[in-house]
Order: C-alpha cells, then structure tokens, then sequence
DNA sequence: CTACTACCTGGAGTTGACTCCAAGTCAAGC
DNA sequence: GCTTGACTTGGAGTCAACTCCAGGTAGTAG
C-alpha cells in the first residue's frame, strides 16, 4: 500500500546495535570491512554510520556460510557472484555440496571406527597390553 | 621365530625418510617436536638422529586424528592418555563421538538446505528478482 | 555543561598450524 | 679428500580469522 521504493525500511542501526543483531563483535564487523566482505556505509558528516536491516542479513550469511565451510574468501566470491551471475553461484553451490557430502562420509567412517573402538577397549581395557582404542588408531607408543 | 624382544625390527629412519613414510614435511616433524606433540630420539654423538617405525605410526595416528577435527593440542592430550590411563581416552573418543555426530547433522542440514536451493535457482533462475540460492542463504545485498 | 558511553581510525597482537631460512654438521660417492 | 645432498639448530615469516588497544570524536542523560 505503499506509495513507492522511497518508503524503505526505516530503522538503520548503528554498528553497536549491528553487532548485537547479528550475534558478531563490533570488531569482526570492522574485520570484515577492512578485507573487503562487507560494505561499510560511508561516514555521514555528522555523526555515526547507520547501517541497513540488510547487513544483518549479510552478516547471517557470513556466518552460515561459514558453519557450512566457507572460507571468508569464499564467501566474498559468492557475495560478488550474487550481483548477477547465478549459473556460478550454483556451481559453487554444488561443489560445496560436493565437498561437504565427502566430509560427511569421512566422519561417519572415523565415527564407526571410534565406536568399535570404544566397545573393544571396554571389552578389553583389563587385559589388553594397554588400551585397544589407541593401539588400533595407530598406537603412538613414545619408544 | 625370532628370539626375543630384543630382536626388534631394524630398520631406523632418519627425519627426511620418516617424512617420506608419513607422508609429511620435514618441517612439520620438527614443529611436532617443538610443540611436545612428538617425543624427539636423543642425537647420537656422531650422525643424524633415528626414527624408529613407530614414529611413521604416531604420525599417522596424528594426522588421522586430525583430520577427525582433534587439534594437535587434543591429540597430544589423547596420546599421553595413551600412557597408561585408558579410561579417560574412552572418555574422550566418545565426547568426541558426539561432537562428530553433531557435526554430521549440521552438515546434513545445510546439505538439504543447499540443495534445495540449488533446485529453486536452476527452476527460476531466469524470472526470479536475482538468484533464488543467494535470497536464501540470506540474501547479501549490498545496499 | 559535564560525564559517560559508544563510535572511529589505525595499527598491533593472538592463535593454530605450519613453512622457510641461514649457517653450520655429517655421511657417502667419486 | 672434496663435493653434494641430507640433517641440525634457532629463529623468523605466513595465513586465516579474529581481537585488542590507544587516542580521538559524537551523541545522550542529568
């Protein structure tokens, strides 16, 4: 019901009031500027930066980006490949896919292997030469 | 049908071989063993230190345990448990049984969820505002 | 008007895990 | 016995991702 693209969202917040939105320090904030990740709003002659509703979002993004795997370097590439190249970003979507499938099944197979090994050094603990779990890890006996 | 324990096995290593065999760097032997992570065998009076075989499996046990998501520091720890306290190696396999099992949904969340974005994207790709994948993900938009 | 707190600028320090370098020592081939 | 390549010692450098700090400016509560 609005009247046009002008009416946009009011509240900007301040870099304080940022940081705490997003869950980040005020300093990664400022980290992520100085290399790049995000855009810092220019500075108002009076006063402080304000920051849109939107860099909370970019900040939620960096952050899931990141607990998926993505390096902050990455993650800037897939901010740039945003601006209109959406074949690439989902190229880069379905290599991390990859990639994290791969992880995936390298910590089930470790996570089968820490267990067995677990049942072996209970089953065994009291009369096992020392501990079955670390001598099937590879057993890294100091000499 | 060898004698006794004396007659272990023979075959020494200096620190370029045992890299070889571990598949690591020189360097990294050395940091290992600044770090305390890797016992160092005394220098003889004349010649280059030995390696025995059991050094090649200690840093495989290393760089398995590494690539589980120990950090050397948990891994010294894991080893010098090794030493006789079993009970708290188990401990710490299953706290970190745990800790992979949770890894390993978090990495399947975000699999389904990228997934299902990569499938958005591919089907609206040419209508959508941009690119349905980076709306998402939390759409970073510079302002 | 004065504190007080939050912001700004820039630069330095931290942690983990390496990686490189220089200058010296040693062993083995020719 | 000299050269060459590997080892040794100690320290410095690197990279990612923060984190902290000092010294100054801005906004706000009393």
């Amino acid at each position: 019901m609005s009247n046009d693209s002008t009416a946009t969202a009011a509240a900007r917040f301040t870099i304080g009031q940022l940081a705490k939105a997003a869950g980040v320090g005020v300093e990664t904030i400022r980290y992520y500027q100085r290399i790049g990740l995000l855009a810092e709003p220019a500075k108002p002659p009076r006063g402080y930066r304000r920051y849109p509703p939107a860099a909370i979002a970019q900040l939620r993004f960096i952050r899931r980006a990141q607990e998926v795997g993505f390096s902050l370097r990455e993650i800037g590439d897939l901010m740039t490949l945003n601006e209109g190249n959406c074949g690439a970003a989902q190229a880069m979507a379905e290599h991390k896919n990859r990639l994290i499938q791969r992880r995936i099944e390298d910590l089930r197979a470790v996570q089968r292997e820490l267990r067995s090994l677990i049942c072996a050094c209970r089953s065994t603990a009291a009369e096992a030469d020392r501990c079955a779990l670390m001598n099937a890890l590879g057993r890294p006996r100091q000499e």
